[in-house]
DNA sequence: TTGACAACTTAACACCGTTAAGGAGACTCT
DNA sequence: AGAGTCTCCTTAACGGTGTTAAGTTGTCAA
């Protein structure tokens, strides 16, 4: 495809522009390399092995994220744990496997902690110690990885869905159980809206435990 | 090693305990067949293909975390949060790579039914709608998916460490962000007293937000 | 005794991540 | 200008992977 010079960003955007078509699974080196009118192991001179690739990747989209969902310096917490998890999830969601390839990887460098510092700052001036400010934004950033890697095992891209979830078909399967029956849709659609409830009850959970307004 | 008859039990059950000397990613069919004294297309009599296989181990440690952390019949609905979801924090934990595989496959069979049936019942005697009851429990079961999948990324098994987690090099790194340096012990440990924490707040706020007693 | 079926083996395929060795081109130093 | 060095890439190869096709063995039934 592109014919200059190959750096890190530029692999990693490949990549990541790749895994949207071909998911965690068909994501291969060479397939990358492909992309980049490269041979495989050229890719190992921009990083040591295919872990580094995704890392830069989960750490791409961590800044994309950032970028797609910027908070007003003078949020309150709520605010602050609202738009970050929302745009986490969004920005999981727009790759494809994102949830897996985030939580599986880890950020390269030091600059997710500019937007860290910055919540925790805020968390204290709020009123929390550290301590709960740590697990307070953890809480809550576990459920909605924990919700988009099962929405993703359902819905790999939005839109299009999984084979064996048929919500009917469940229905019947479980014929002796009424009420798991019933709870299908409650469980395989309106995504959406399920994450937001999550989150609420996450956030008010927050509230009530460590008395902040 | 077994000279016997090999069935899906036995297969899922030996892999089971070769994921905890090998990990996911070592765990290949070829391993798995020669730990059962055959040959790796042998497996594909029972199953049709490795993803299947991954769903039978799943369900088996659903099954086993059934077993592990029963529930009264007259449980609370918080009693019963907390019972499952330390249970299958436990029971995920027995495992190396125990929530990737969990989380990335699907129960075979209905078995697993009767448990939610149950819990779906008390909650709605209890005084839940029945979306209610399944989303106080989704909330709380993705949280935990998402807290030991984040803890096992770092503690592959309980009391070894992954490398680059050093938490003291960590803070060094941090230097220009204060808060987030301090925050390192409570992102990569203690994670029994964090769960237990982040559970809480997770059934306070399920609590407060839909004010059952 | 023949035939069918279950449960396996052998052989092979295409692909994977990764390493070793080397080569082309640009840059620096004398 | 020439020699040397460094960057960035290629070619070739290694051992491994999941999976399929075809053939083999043993067991039980008609």
């Amino acid at each position: 495809m592109a014919v200059g010079k190959i750096d890190r960003a530029l692999v990693a955007d490949t990549a990541l522009r790749l895994l949207n078509e071909v998911g965690l699974e068909g994501l291969s080196l060479r397939a990358i390399a492909k992309e980049l009118d490269v041979k495989a192991p050229a890719l190992y001179w921009h990083f040591k092995d295919k872990q580094a690739l995704l890392d830069e990747m989960a750490t791409e989209m961590y800044r994309r994220m950032v970028a797609g969902a910027p908070i007003e310096p003078d949020a309150t917490w709520r605010e602050r744990l609202l738009v970050a998890n929302r745009g986490l999830r969004a920005a999981l969601l727009s790759y494809r496997d994102g949830a897996k390839v985030f939580s599986g990887s880890r950020f390269t460098g030091t600059e997710h902690a500019v937007q860290m510092e910055e919540n925790l700052r805020a968390f204290v001036a709020a009123g929390f110690t550290l301590q709960q400010a740590v697990r307070a934004t953890t809480t809550a950033y576990l459920f909605t990885l924990g919700f988009v890697t099962e929405e993703q095992g359902v819905q790999p891209v939005p839109g299009e869905r999984r084979e064996g979830y048929d919500v009917a078909e469940r229905a019947e399967l479980l014929a002796e159980f009424p009420l798991s029956a019933a709870a299908g849709p409650e469980i395989f659609e309106d995504y959406d809206e399920r994450f937001e409830e999550g989150l609420l009850v996450v956030l008010t959970g927050i509230e009530a435990r460590y008395g902040i307004n």
